[in-house]
DNA sequence: GCCGTTTTCGGCCCGACTGTTTTCAGTCG
């Protein structure tokens, strides 16, 4: 049988929720399969181990049938409630859902009129002009759905949080600068540093909308103007990217921002909170029974009605952030101003671009403490591994550049490369001679489950590993991560008192927000490090730290935020 | 289909746009 991981059940979830709306079942049955979905992706324990012990109850949003049908899934790949919907629509039909434009209505007029059960079929109906005629699609339709294919093939192709926001960041900072402007901020996926976005939402304040939305049109960084209304604009940037720039009245900044911000599932929450105290919360403000404001123009504001602090943007997701906060126990979150140093960074003398000098230089500059200097091990030949006398060879060099006395402590460090059995490259002898060891997968990545997480437990096992390397391997859009029973290699972890990296590079951030959050519940100490290749890589420290917060991670879970005495008292090999 | 600071039954988030609806359903964010 194949393994389903949580990711899998709340597709699938997802997708008999679309089916069922399309078969016209109630809207709040189907709107519980996709709370049940989502609530499953969030949940940090492999699912069917839940399943396993009697569990799947505690689940936000499962009950006894959703439960019965989780089971179903794990035990056979399917549901009874699913192979009967199955008969009379096919489930490929959800799919036309995801065009802007088309809801279960249409997807079901277009499915049982003229056959379309994909959006291929949809592109290659709307070509023939199959759609004449049909009730609901009118001229307007047919160009929006035109539009709307064309938009879903776009945004299939989610843009990586790291190419994104700069330019983002550079549209919003453009209209801020507006005199019309009162305030301008990002919004969205985006200001949740979501790791990939599939489009840029941008809010801005002003009491002069017309100017603003003449002003978004004319951005030199703009490309062309997809749709412009009165305080909404749609533009393509230079990346080919779409971008929505909307205005509010200053009044509501607080309220457009909060909502324009999400997630859904954070703003539906938030509503039922403000509903059970006789609120009503909008995108225009918090307002009273009476209907007069209580709360708008800031997001502080809108909080505080709700008896609860500003909530930081990475960690509203719905994930248990919000009855934290009404209890007031948020968790501090890690910032860039706490991290020390880098643990993680490769030379020439493998496949680093950034001569050792170099690397030290630019830490000194981002006024770090300490530099882990972690080329690769022998074992992964295609970089050039290093041996034994050229190990000897880079620690005479640090002993050099750490005698000059100023600047970051340059740590010996090494990333091994973990083989078939969990072993690594070097003897204990070898080992115990740097001052701490990273050991990571690199090669095995279709290898079933229990094998490959068995290679990361061993590896742990070793006395002198200290941190486990990009843990999942996953590179974001290219490949997949390692088939890996996470709570396996966290509770190792944590009783081995390996650290495991949070790697930095934008590609990776690996782990991710979820492992984290299993992480940091086991007490297991995370290092955010880079991985630089070249001097220039350190910069990746931001997207480490921003999926670090949606991780629920704080300073005192870093192992990088420590200062130098304290991290090397914590590493493994020394806390014994 | 889920769930309890009004509820174990009757609710379940809000507001706006769009088009072909002659008074509002469908869709979106």
């Amino acid at each position: 049988m194949p393994e389903y991981d949580n990711a899998t059940i709340g597709g699938m979830l997802d997708d008999f929720g679309d089916l069922l709306e399309i078969a016209g079942a109630d809207r709040y049955r189907t709107l519980s399969y996709h709370k049940a979905a989502h609530a499953i992706r969030a949940w940090d324990e492999d699912i069917t181990r839940t399943a396993a012990e009697g569990r799947l109850g505690e689940i936000p949003g499962v009950g006894a049938k959703l439960g019965a049908v989780i089971s179903s899934i794990i035990a056979r790949g399917s549901f009874p409630e699913f192979e009967e919907v199955a008969q009379s629509l096919p489930a490929s039909i959800t799919e036309l859902m995801r065009v802007s434009g088309v809801g279960p209505k249409k997807a079901k007029a277009l499915y049982e009129e003229r056959g379309v059960a994909s959006v291929n079929d949809l592109a290659e109906a709307l070509e023939e002009g199959r759609l004449e005629g049909l009730p609901g699609f009118g001229a307007k339709t047919i160009d929006n759905v035109r539009a709307g294919i064309e938009r879903y093939r776009a945004i299939s192709a989610r843009m990586l949080l790291a190419d994104a926001l700069p330019l983002a960041e550079r549209l919003a900072a453009s209209l801020d600068e507006l005199p019309v402007v009162e305030a301008a901020s990002l919004a969205g996926s985006i200001r949740r540093m979501k790791e990939t976005v599939g489009d840029v939402d941008v809010l801005v304040a002003s009491r002069d909308p017309a100017a603003v939305m003449e002003a978004v049109r004319l951005l030199p960084m703009v490309t062309s103007v997809v749709a412009s209304e009165e305080t909404k604009t749609s533009v393509l940037t230079a990346s080919g990217r779409q971008a929505d720039v909307r205005v509010v009245a200053p009044e509501s900044w607080g309220a457009a921002l909060q909502y324009f911000t999400g997630s859904a599932g954070h703003n539906v929450r938030l509503r039922e909170i403000a509903k059970a105290r006789s609120l009503k919360i909008s995108e225009y403000g918090v307002f009273d029974a009476t209907g007069s404001r209580v709360a708008g123009a800031t997001e502080e504001d809108v909080y505080a009605v709700l008896g609860m602090p500003l909530m930081p943007p990475e960690i509203r997701e719905n994930t248990g952030e919000i009855d934290l906060a009404l209890r007031g126990e948020l968790p501090e979150l890690v910032t860039a101003g706490d991290i020390r140093g880098d643990l993680h960074s490769h030379t020439p003398a493998t496949d680093g671009k950034s001569s050792l000098e170099k690397n030290r230089q630019r830490a000194a500059e981002l006024g770090y403490e300490y530099l882990g200097c972690s080329d690769h091990a022998y074992d992964l030949r295609m970089v050039g591994g290093l041996d034994l006398s050229q190990l000897e060879e880079q620690w005479d060099e640090i002993d050099t550049l750490n005698a000059l006395g100023d600047g970051p402590v340059l740590l010996k460090a090494i990333e091994l490369n973990i083989d078939d059995e969990g072993g690594v490259d070097y003897p204990h002898d070898v080992l115990a001679r740097f001052d701490y060891c990273i050991a990571s997968l690199h090669h095995g990545f279709g290898q079933p489950r229990e094998k490959a997480t068995q290679r990361l437990l061993r590896a742990m096992e070793n006395p002198y590993v200290d941190i486990i390397g990009h843990p999942t391997g996953r590179l974001l859009g290219r490949r997949e991560p390692f088939d890996l029973d996470m709570e396996a290699v966290v509770a190792k972890a944590a009783e081995t008192g390996t650290a495991l990296e949070l790697n930095a590079h934008p590609e990776r951030l690996d782990l991710n927000d979820v492992h984290l959050r299993l992480a940091r519940k086991a007490g297991v100490s995370i290092c955010i490090s880079t991985d630089a290749h070249d001097a220039t890589h350190f910069s990746f420290l931001k997207w480490g730290v921003a999926t670090a917060r949606r991780g629920w991670i704080g300073p005192a879970d870093v192992l990088n935020a420590q200062p130098l005495d304290v991290l090397v008292a914590r590493l493994k090999r020394n806390r014994r």
